[in-house]
DNA sequence: TGATCATATTCAATCTTTTGCATATTAATC
DNA sequence: GATTAATATGCAAAAGATTGAATATGATCA
């Protein structure tokens, strides 16, 4: 039996970049970011997670070029850099939901930022 | 500002999913089987990597529930659970493949498993 | 210029995954 | 029934990821 190792360097890619998707806050963080860009306050807000640690998985996809940043006075606002991230989420999500469970609404109470203050005062919804 | 935690329960089933592809040689093992059912020889030859070493990795695909197997004699046979599970794949491969790069080909110079005897034996090609 | 607001970084403890080695199981053949 | 071929499992060391606490940066406002 012929034992010649390959080397696998596609498949070391894309095992790498699938690595962004493993956790739970940052794909809640593309979910948003799915529905256009955001800033940190927002997100903190949306999802009740502590800022330092929104930003250390922020900085995570950031680094992997899943995300840009946008400086605005205080605010930083965050995008997705492909839209086509969201097929990744997408084909997952079809594959392994069981089409009962709701999907959770990832919208806040209320949200002081200053994207969301305009968004209320309009809509009474972030 | 209102921070009240998320539950993120279909973020958390999700991220756990992806766990399945960060590793090279399991998203080479979804490769071939993508391409029809085989057994743990066959890889050993595609792939050359030791039999204990692959018969890890099917342990954590099987588990996930990505792939099942089929005894025959002697042989396992493994297939994909879900052909759908190969649009994941595709999904990640066209945001980050530079399309330059030749898909590794993940065909052995020769192959002496069952399946692969009589294709050799017709096209000199496992 | 000093206080404040939004965001980022660093570091260490903990937890999980990966890898390699040795050994076990199971079906077929002699 | 002993042997062999194909595959599976268990375990421990090494490597990597996650989390939390503390602290830093940098823009704005008074």
């Amino acid at each position: 039996m012929n034992i010649k190792k390959l080397d696998l360097g596609s498949q070391k890619k894309q095992a790498n970049y699938f690595k962004y998707f493993t956790h739970p806050v940052r794909i809640a963080i593309l979910q948003i970011l799915g529905k256009g860009e955001a800033c940190v306050c927002h997100m903190e807000a949306v999802l009740g997670l502590r800022q330092a640690y929104l930003s250390q998985q922020l900085a995570v996809l950031r680094e992997g070029g899943l995300i840009t940043d946008r400086k605005d006075g205080w605010n930083v606002f965050y995008q997705l850099t492909d839209p086509q991230i969201l097929n990744v989420l997408h084909a997952v999500h079809s594959l392994i939901s069981d089409d009962l469970e709701t999907e959770t609404s990832l919208v806040p109470e209320s949200c002081s930022c200053p994207k969301c203050a305009v968004v209320l005062e309009k809509n009474n919804c972030c």
